[in-house]
DNA sequence: CGGTATTTGTTCGTATGTATT
DNA sequence: AAATACATACGAACAAATACC
């Protein structure tokens, strides 16, 4: 007989199937490693080595005194041309949130200016914002609006809570992503504390300019993504 | 006293200390389990314990019956960048480069087996190499090749030193990216070694499948860019 | 808030299987 | 074929972090 696989392989393998069909869903606790070797018929340690395993492949975390837990898998975020925070979260099946932190109108630096297409030393209108996915904080932004441009705009974010909703009240009916850039971070105290992370950890930033359909910047900002918590997929077409 | 530090992670710190200052060069054998184990005065299961965390580095690999070898250090030649990788360099004025890691064949992870639309089990090609940018470090990647659906992969990559042509050699005409995640992640101490960056260090992750005209998977891998060096920019169209 | 029970993490011990030399 | 060496598995005990009452 092939008696090949070891004992917390096939362990392993229950335990990923049994996450997979749902019967232990993301953020739930696994049985106890007690209870799993008994459940299985094993030691302690069999268990303990198939849950490495699974904790290798991102799947399972385990808490000292607490237990293991399914993983919460990262939120997919899909980056393309047209990028829709709102619609995005819901694709994904989560429930999309927003905290506005603040609001305020201030001078361009040279690059920003340089961005939007204004003269140096123009006024913009800049928005700092936390966007949440069921609750949880996923990402850190600051917006920056021409406010020459889009006079309206400022009363319009304060009505809305969706940035897509704002831009169409001032009159940008469409608005496409001209430019993305991406790079990997540290996040600092500040960050941190609005994204309920530790200090330190990986943050995804994104930086971007959407332009409207003559082509003329509405928006240019940067959004930190937890990169714990996010995924930026890239699917063409 | 402070006796935080369990004597698995001392130990895994000394053999990699040990292996950094080129005290066991690649492809080294290790001392055996018995012999380090007497060495730092522990129980076995303790260096087992440390051999394995340096395993999961990919920093050794042990084989059962012969030994622990050290490893001959991950190569790539992944995803977005080898098309792209070198047209983007030297349009922005820089000298790609590339050193090949290692190339051995080994057996295909669950997801991983998943993903290039492989049995579970199925050896694959596995491509560990560093991308270079003026000669300075700025990507690390894996790529995993099917060996069973291109056979004379291994030689083609070889012979050749791009993917694109390493492929063409194959049968694979062109090929194209199906899927691209992209996330934030913190640099490990193998990582930091050979991007020559610290540990800790912001790293932007891409997880990618390249498939061939027929749809059929041909590469799938993960590149590491270092976050302070890399910028990726997304340009539609 | 504090003490206690629970749960995971570490370490040693022992035995057997299996692949390599 | 035999010795060597890693892989798997069970058992026991304590430490450390957490959860609970």
């Amino acid at each position: 007989m092939s008696k090949k696989t070891p004992l917390w392989a096939a362990i392993a393998r229950t335990l990923r199937e049994d996450i997979a069909q749902g019967r232990y869903a993301p953020g739930d606790k696994l049985p106890t490693e007690a209870a799993l070797a008994t459940r299985f018929g094993v030691n302690r340690h069999t268990v303990r080595h198939a849950l490495s395993a699974l904790a290798e492949d991102g799947l399972v975390r385990t808490r000292r005194g607490a237990g293991a837990f399914v993983a919460a898998r990262p939120t997919e975020y899909p980056l393309g041309k047209r990028v829709r925070f709102n619609e995005n979260l819901l694709r994904a099946g989560r429930r999309p949130g927003r905290r506005e932190l603040s609001l305020e109108t201030r001078t361009a630096s040279d690059t920003e200016a340089q961005m939007l297409d204004l003269s140096p030393g123009a006024r913009v209108l800049a928005s700092h914002g936390l966007s949440l996915a069921d609750g949880l904080p996923i990402a850190l932004s600051e917006s920056l609006f021409p406010i020459t441009r889009l006079p309206e705009i400022e009363r319009a974010l304060r009505d809305n809570p969706s940035v897509t909703a704002a831009l169409q009240q001032s009159g940008i009916a469409d608005y496409t992503r001209a430019e993305t850039r991406l790079t990997a971070e540290v996040a600092n105290a500040t960050q941190a504390l609005h994204l309920q992370i530790h200090e330190g950890a990986p943050l995804l930033r994104s930086t971007s300019l959407n332009v409207g359909p003559d082509g003329v910047p509405v928006e240019y900002g940067h959004t930190w993504f937890a990169g714990d918590r996010v995924t930026l997929t890239l699917t063409e077409g």
